[in-house]
DNA sequence: TCGATACTTCTAGTTTTATAGAAATATAAG
DNA sequence: CTTATATTTCTATAAAACTAGAAGTATCGA
């Protein structure tokens, strides 16, 4: 994980839309759900979907497999771990270091 | 922490200017820094730095306080761990609530 | 009070992003 | 092979965000 990686992830959960995509599919599981589904639960447009289901792929936050003539969505759970330990990982080195001097 | 306020703050640290300016202040400890110490650190200019930091400000990311002529910034840790849990706070509760039925 | 310091607000031009209808593609079923 | 289903790509428009110089505000020291 690096900063481009972290900023592209937050990025992409920073829209009310596409927040709730990811949060229909953290609450789905492992299993995903189909793109249909994602729209009927969050109300948004087949379009408009596609476009944040593409932004939220190529941040790494989900992952899309084609099922027949679905495509499933899963929530990439090992890369919103690592986002959310991102934030604070480096947690008041500064000072750390300002110790290790002393 | 409703969905408004999660992705405010996602948004807000989604631009790599904001979060080198947010890890600064991580990194510093609750002691903060004043401004002019992140401009010189990250390399922004103080127009552009400003604006960035007024929008970390209002994403309740960070906090401003006036000390003599220099405004010292500091993290506001609770808030952003609160963020990092809020990502996968609902996890597989559709999963689970299958199971209950069961 | 005058000037220097620290920072913000104003402003304007540029670039991104969002939205969603229409058309296109891929798969499956009859 | 034709039609229906599922989703994407194309397209255009509108809205928002980014950047940074210039001008303004607040505070301190001489």
């Amino acid at each position: 994980m690096d900063i481009a990686a972290a900023t592209d992830g937050f990025s992409a959960m920073g829209s009310q839309p596409r927040f709730s995509v990811l949060q229909v599919l953290v609450k789905a599981g492992r299993d995903g759900l189909p793109t249909g589904v994602i729209g009927e639960r969050t109300g948004i447009p087949a379009s408009t979907l596609a476009h944040h289901v593409k932004l939220l792929a190529a941040a790494g936050l989900i992952h899309q497999e084609r099922q027949g003539r679905m495509i499933v969505c899963r929530a990439n759970y090992d890369h919103l771990e690592a986002l959310a330990g991102y934030i604070l990982k480096e947690c008041c080195v500064d000072k750390l270091q300002k110790e290790e001097a002393a």
